[in-house]
DNA sequence: ATTTATTTGCGTATATGATACACAAATATA
DNA sequence: TATATTTGTGTATCATATACGCAAATAAAT
């Protein structure tokens, strides 16, 4: 066979804790961009699949477990990478807040998340990568209950609705949104309430994950 | 650099006529599959863009001249090439009735339109991208007018009308439709009528291009 | 202990958009 | 001239989305 050409996955994770969203980045090592923020990734080995490849490399390079993985977009241009021609496959990740805290361990590649409203300068193309990632995002979460990957076991409806309107870019009518999610019936009110600062204590919600994939399943469409 | 790795391009190329939809597949001339049908495409060149690649394989193989364009999925399992790891970018095309038909000359390698419900065996593993592809399709005119991509300059409302009702498998209420596709304002009605066979003659419409990146740009939903 | 500020939590009324549905107009064919 | 066939429109009803106000439960301040 012939033609053969380098291949990298990358991935976009995103994290979403106390009101703000936020991407992982990683302090690039080596040239080219040395010492650049970067999204994770790396070269796909002969003998892995697309997926492996970047559950390896965003583990050895942040300690981060994906809750959520999908394919983004698979980039190609020409002059993408100053070493000559290298093909990426895009990933977009989405991970709960347990295991959103970076171990401080994992200092030889440093990584970081970044506020996706407050981004350093960027290696290579992915800036505009993480545009990409960033819209589908958005457009994502509008149209399947997506949301709820960055959300932890149980948290109160307040969360939800900060995530939307924080994703979004705009208020939302709580009563409105609460009757939405209430005819989706994803949610299950707990037996459990939290109080943070003054205020009435919220009831604590989980995400039912069976209904879930039931609608799924009958492609039921969510628009917020 | 390391681990390069084989790279193919793969087009799923959709057309439109007299109630069919169609795809593009070309019979393999060639080991692995020698003889069967086929997903056309090919390796990517070192030096060459990934649509570009598409482009030169699909006029090379077919002589079809794409319309429309977009990346479709990014498949990359092990096993997938008895030849041994290919990754192959798939994209999505459709082409308007005009470059529908064939050139008998391009028989060098055969290719020929098959209607989607009458699909013979295919090649690796394209039965599996071509129902990503159906799918896509299907999703996709429901909340973008792409339904035009796949009609001529002028036609009649009732090839737009056959065409959904074609692509989603129901019958659609024409005078809602109508409404519905009124209300986005991309169709220019002609001074221009059409007869075939017997009924009231149809006024040709014709596709406002300008219209349609308007609603692009502004994220306007189309739903059906 | 009382008041104030703050957050959660619900219900109803209105507007907007989706669906259901029937019949007239214009032609080809018999 | 009658019949079959296709195009082409309007209105009434139903479902969903939006707009909107106030009570309940707490922390913090006085």
């Amino acid at each position: 066979m012939k033609n053969k050409i380098n291949l990298t996955v990358d991935a976009v994770v995103f994290g979403y804790e106390s009101g703000n969203i936020s991407v992982l980045l990683v302090k690039r090592k080596y040239e080219p961009f040395k010492d650049e923020w970067a999204i994770p990734g790396g070269f796909v080995l002969e003998n892995e699949n697309l997926e492996d490849a970047v559950q390896r490399e965003l583990s050895e390079e942040t300690g981060v477990k994906i809750n959520y993985l999908e394919q983004l977009y698979t980039f190609g241009d020409l002059d993408r990478d100053p070493r000559g021609r290298v093909v990426s496959i895009a990933y977009f990740g989405l991970v709960k807040p347990n295991t959103f805290k970076l171990q401080a361990s994992t200092d030889a590649e440093m990584a970081e998340w970044f506020d996706i409203k407050k981004l350093p300068k960027l290696a290579f193309d992915h800036k505009k990568i993480l545009k990409i990632a960033i819209e589908r995002l958005k457009g994502k979460i509008t149209y399947e209950p997506i949301g709820f990957e960055l959300l932890g076991k149980k948290f109160p409806f307040s969360d939800l609705e900060k995530l939307y309107t924080t994703l979004l870019n705009r208020e939302i009518d709580r009563r409105n949104f609460k009757k939405k999610i209430n005819s989706l019936k994803v949610l299950d009110e707990l037996d459990e309430k939290v109080s943070v600062g003054p205020g009435r204590p919220a009831s604590l919600f989980s995400f039912n994950k069976k209904r879930y994939f039931q609608l799924k399943k009958e492609g039921i469409i969510f628009e917020i």
